[in-house]
DNA sequence: GTTAGTGCAAACCTTTTGCAGCTCT
DNA sequence: AGAGCTGCAAAAGGTTTGCACTAAC
């Protein structure tokens, strides 16, 4: 156990939210300038294994990175709205059940499971709402195809 | 829709299995050479826009990259064995009542759902060493990505 | 003929690696 | 001291982009 990982356990632990490795790295180098980024890589990699956190995507709607968060004591679905990319958790008996039932029928043990979610929350639902109205009164006659979101490039600098 | 276009489509339509964008660019290269890999990543990410392909990570089981498989009619659970690689997929009347929960408990739209359960199936938990391994090889093997090769270090001018 | 898709090379970003030097116990 | 970690630079791997050319409708 190291200072350096030391430091990032605390981040992490500390996050109120899912960090990407960039995140964990910025916020490690304000409290000591002197964390690498290997570092915050090579130590993701252990906690990972230790099984210590967890790994999710997000359903990748932020781009294809990676963020984590520490392995609490249950497990839980992670509900992301597409519009606005809130996220928020979510526990169910009935996941428990889902989960009980596959080892039942698979006859195996199930040791990691992750669920990611997507849809419309209810406040972007109203607008989404709102916004079709829109285009359907513009195109009433032009028949033209619903308009597509565009494609939102996630990039560091 | 071009004959590109088509082609990838055909491969992922007769696959067996979730096929990475290196393998579908193999098997389309197969039948039609002159298809090139960045025709295979901008149809992927089109089909993808359109709903038309899902999009998995197998809980990366096998490394950092996405598999896609076409669409169904329903959704399902992908079911992987931590030891032999193998993975199964699996339906739930469960898993549609768990949607249904989320979108009533949160007022939402559901669109989409990824779900992904990793553990040891009952062949592994109960075979021998020397068994596994053999699971193993004919799972995992049969189109598993190139090794990476760590090579002399060499300076690129 | 216009619009959209393709091939190519090169850029880009993220993650991994070899190695030398430094830390922790 | 010894094992293990860290920082560094650079490689590797995967994905995206700019641009000229070609194919589709």
């Amino acid at each position: 156990m190291t200072r350096q990982r030391r430091l990032i356990l605390q981040v992490m632990d500390n996050a109120e939210q899912h960090l990407d490795v960039d995140q964990i790295f910025e916020r490690a180098k304000r409290i000591d300038s002197g964390v690498h980024l290997v570092t915050v890589y090579r130590t993701i990699e252990l906690l990972k294994k230790q099984g210590l956190i967890d790994e999710l995507d997000l359903l990748h709607l932020r781009g294809d990175r990676h963020y984590y968060e520490t392995h609490g004591p249950r497990d839980h679905i992670h509900v992301a709205c597409l519009k606005c990319g809130k996220v928020r958790e979510f526990e169910s008996r009935l996941y428990e059940q889902l989960k009980s039932q596959i080892e039942k029928d698979f006859g195996m043990k199930v040791t990691i499971s992750r669920t990611e979610v997507g849809g419309y929350c209810a406040h972007c639902q109203t607008l989404r709402a709102r916004e079709v109205e829109e285009v359907r009164m513009l195109t009433l006659d032009a028949e033209k195809p619903a308009a597509r979101t565009p494609k939102k490039r996630v990039r560091k600098s």
